[in-house]
DNA sequence: CAGTGAGCGAGCTTCCGCTTGACTT
């Protein structure tokens, strides 16, 4: 019997709270929330002023159970979830679900995990925010009442099992309009000129690179231009010193973790927030789905006492953070090492080197200014008005740089905005002085070609999404899996073309001409549009535009902030949005036919007949032949590098020319053809994969049949027992290990079971013990073919 | 895993945010 139970969200933040409370408390988490609009059906009550109906998630069962029985036996329940518009609401959710009373309840919050702000909190309880919780319930309805109209309209008019919403529908249309930018992009070219010169000081050579600001657009003007120097001189003409200082980058919230993590150790979003999760779990780090750049004062003093050690006294600046995220809610502190006195720690390689990033970013963060000095020359050209300039800087005082410095994205660097603070820092270890004559070693006028932007990766999109302020810390990661799984965009490469560009030198006052070669706009692992990406992009554009507006999200924050203030019912807030809106679905419903961006290609030279090119039920799909012609027109899907955009009529025939039959092997038919997994060769009924230098179109039947052996003998070794009574049981060894494999499903094997001993009964057992599983979701029915 | 796309109809799919394990073929 416990006097007081506080309930938190996480098991982690959970463990470590009770430790600062007496045994006079009990901590227990909630896992999240525990209750939840039924996943099936709509669940908001449209006639009922969208009445929300809440159910105890299936597996939340177990855990309500136990929190009521607790909080039965409390004197005083505290509910310590987040301070933010879904904390809110879990208390909300618990209060309701575990039948509290007013009386023994208390609401609680605290933004650190630290003894002091704890005891604080309970010292100032309150009670539930009821016009934050309506906040939240607005944002829940919403969210349901767009996903779940919208959705069902594309099953209809597009492609069954897709699915649109607020957030996931808004990043499709981010990297879809980036690929359009990218096709419309004209490029073009300008001639950019350098200069190498070099001077003597006290008897040492030195050389320095400079660069003319202006480019000319023209080859003609560059070469009139290098021409007109031909004899000419060169002298500094003057030289302008100026200080300036740069700042750390503010410790890191979910986002800017993602970005960093991706940028410096290349990880996924989701490797990132794995291996996160496990560094919180082991208690390393601070809670990795925050939004926050706050830090407690507790760790600002831990900082302090680190760097002075360190790295001297001179190296401490502690500072407060502030953020500029658009909705960001700040339930948490920003993500940090627990202990600032552990550089590193035990773990996985991969561990390591995501906590010393946490650990470089956040104390660098409360670092000194590195203060530089930065030298601009100006270099004179005796036949002409245009100037050279060299620039150089020189670090007078390291301060942070010391530890850590902040990474940018290819794109940013390339718009030139950050070009000092990402380019290796050059240093002048000579001393110039003004009217120093310098000896022209060679000028160069290159020609440059202006670049189309660069396509997302996972994690330049998150930060898209976060300057939007759509999506949180904890769906940024499920979203750009979700977008992914309903093949809306796929992650890949772009192969780069190579370019040829002129080159105009001066060197020995003479000219001379080349060309040189380039590779232009290769990109690797990024988030590229698939046709039906493309297609429900396109549809939402036409019908619901304001849903994907990109600033939909921001004005209906706005909404929800009147909400939480209480000055304005989340009643009224939905019902003047669902009005629009479902309008919308309905006449989209009855006034659309079908969405499946149908192209005609041109003509089928052997029929005659017209060849098309759509997304069909099963995704994009060539036809040939009408639909409402008598004869049933023929049907091949594209190859999944092949694009309902790009795809030529050519490429189209030729996915006709499958199945291609190879002749017999032993009485059956060989044929090859190319299936959703790629190309096969199919014989008897089985299936055997072709290899990645196998061409289906070439392959002829000796290949084939040696193929069909090698996968045979591979079977065989993969092929632990098997039973003369049954040949439909196996015995197999799997990815996973050994396992049982019967009549088309498959079991597990105890793990103290040595596989080779098991005799038919006991396998036949096994499968009869086997728990339940529920039956595979859209499992696709198939025809048995007799 | 490896088919599919006439038309009909049954029965399925789906949102965003909060949180972890259970479990894999």
């Amino acid at each position: 019997m416990t006097k007081n139970l506080v309930i938190v969200e996480s098991p982690a933040k959970a463990k470590t709270i009770e430790g600062f409370l007496g045994k006079e408390y009990t901590v227990k988490s909630s896992y999240g929330h525990v209750r939840d609009l039924n996943k099936n059906t709509l669940s908001v009550n449209i006639e009922k002023d969208f009445e929300p109906e809440y159910e105890i998630s299936d597996d939340k069962k177990a855990l309500v159970a136990e929190l009521k029985k607790l909080s039965s036996q409390a004197q005083t329940i505290w509910l310590a979830s987040d301070e933010d518009r879904e904390g809110e609401s879990i208390s909300w959710h618990l209060y309701e679900a575990l039948d509290l009373k007013h009386k023994d309840t208390k609401r609680i919050v605290f933004h650190e995990i630290t003894k002091t702000a704890i005891l604080n909190a309970i010292e100032n309880p309150r009670d539930i925010d009821m016009d934050l919780v309506a906040a939240q319930q607005a944002r829940r309805v919403l969210d349901r009442l767009v996903g779940y109209e919208l959705s069902p309209l594309l099953w209809k008019k597009v492609k069954p099992s897709l699915s649109a919403g607020r957030v996931q529908s808004v990043a499709v249309r981010l990297i879809v309009e980036r690929e359009e930018e990218i096709k419309n992009f004209q490029q073009t070219s300008a001639y950019r000129i350098t200069a190498q010169f070099s001077f003597l000081q006290d008897g040492q050579e030195y050389s320095i690179a400079a660069e003319m600001p202006n480019r000319f657009d023209t080859e003609a003007e560059a070469r009139a231009f290098v021409e007109s120097c031909i004899g000419a001189s060169y002298k500094v003409e003057n030289i302008e010193k100026k200080p300036s200082s740069r700042t750390p980058a503010p410790p890191f919230t979910t986002s800017t973790l993602q970005q960093e993590a991706a940028r410096k150790l290349g990880f996924s979003v989701a490797n990132t927030m794995r291996l996160a999760q496990q560094l919180y779990e082991s208690g390393k780090i601070t809670y990795m789905r925050t939004d926050s750049v706050n830090l407690s004062s507790l760790a600002l003093g831990m900082a302090k006492k680190v760097i002075t050690e360190n790295y001297g006294a001179d190296y401490v600046k502690t500072r407060q953070y502030h953020t500029k995220t658009k909705g960001a809610q700040e339930a948490h502190e920003a993500i940090r090492p627990t202990y600032l006195d552990q550089n590193t720690i035990k773990g996985t390689a991969d561990e390591r080197r995501l906590y010393e990033l946490i650990w470089k970013r956040t104390i660098a963060s409360q670092m000194s200014d590195a203060q530089i000095e930065r030298t601009n020359v100006n270099i004179g050209i005796s036949t002409s008005d245009k100037k050279f300039t060299a620039t150089g800087e020189v670090i007078l005082f390291d301060g942070f740089l010391k530890v850590y410095m902040e990474s940018y994205d290819d794109d940013e660097v390339e718009n030139g905005k950050l070009k000092m603070e990402s380019s290796p820092l050059s240093t002048f270890n000579f001393q110039l002085k003004e009217g120093t004559v310098l000896e022209l070693d060679k000028m160069e006028a290159q020609q440059r070609f202006t670049r189309h932007p660069l396509r997302y990766t996972e994690a330049s999109l998150v930060k898209k999404m976060e300057e939007l302020g759509i999506g949180r810390p904890s769906t940024y990661a499920p979203t750009i899996s979700t977008i992914q799984k309903r093949e809306y965009v796929t992650k890949g490469d772009i192969k780069g073309t190579v370019q040829a560009f002129n080159v105009i030198t001066l060197k020995n006052n003479k000219i001379t001409e080349k060309t040189g070669k380039e590779n232009y706009g290769a990109e690797k692992g990024k988030l590229l549009p698939t046709d039906i990406g493309v297609l429900v992009n396109r549809f939402l554009l036409q019908y619901f535009e304001s849903i994907i507006d990109y600033n939909f999200t921001a004005n209906v924050e706005k909404e929800f902030d009147k909400i939480s203030e209480g000055q304005c019912e989340w009643n009224k807030m939905i019902r003047e949005f669902y009005a629009g809106f479902h309008k919308q679905v309905v006449s989209t419903t009855e006034n659309s036919g079908k969405f499946s961006g149908e192209k005609l290609l041109g003509v089928d030279p052997a029929t005659g007949k017209n060849v098309y090119v759509k997304v069909g039920r099963f995704g994009p799909v060539a036809q040939i032949g009408d639909t409402e012609s008598e004869e049933k027109p023929r049907f091949a899907g594209l190859r999944k590098n092949q694009s309902i955009e790009t795809i030529t009529l050519e490429e189209v025939l030729k996915l006709f020319e499958f199945p291609r039959i190879l002749g017999e092997y032993e009485g059956k038919e060989v044929s090859v053809s190319v299936g959703r997994f790629g190309p096969y060769v199919k014989h008897a009924n089985a299936f055997y994969g072709l290899a990645k230098t196998d061409n289906p179109a070439t392959i002829d039947i000796e290949r084939a049949i040696e193929i069909i052996g090698e996968k045979r003998q591979k079977d065989e070794e993969n092929t632990i027992l098997t039973f003369d009574n049954d040949p439909e049981m196996k015995v197999l060894n799997g990815r996973f290990g050994p396992y049982i494999a019967y009549k088309k499903k498959n079991y597990r094997i105890p793990k103290d079971v040595d596989p080779h001993t098991l005799t038919y009964e006991d396998c036949l057992k096994l499968v009869e013990d086997a728990p339940k599983t529920a039956p595979k979701k859209a499992a696709p029915k198939r025809k048995k073919n007799s």
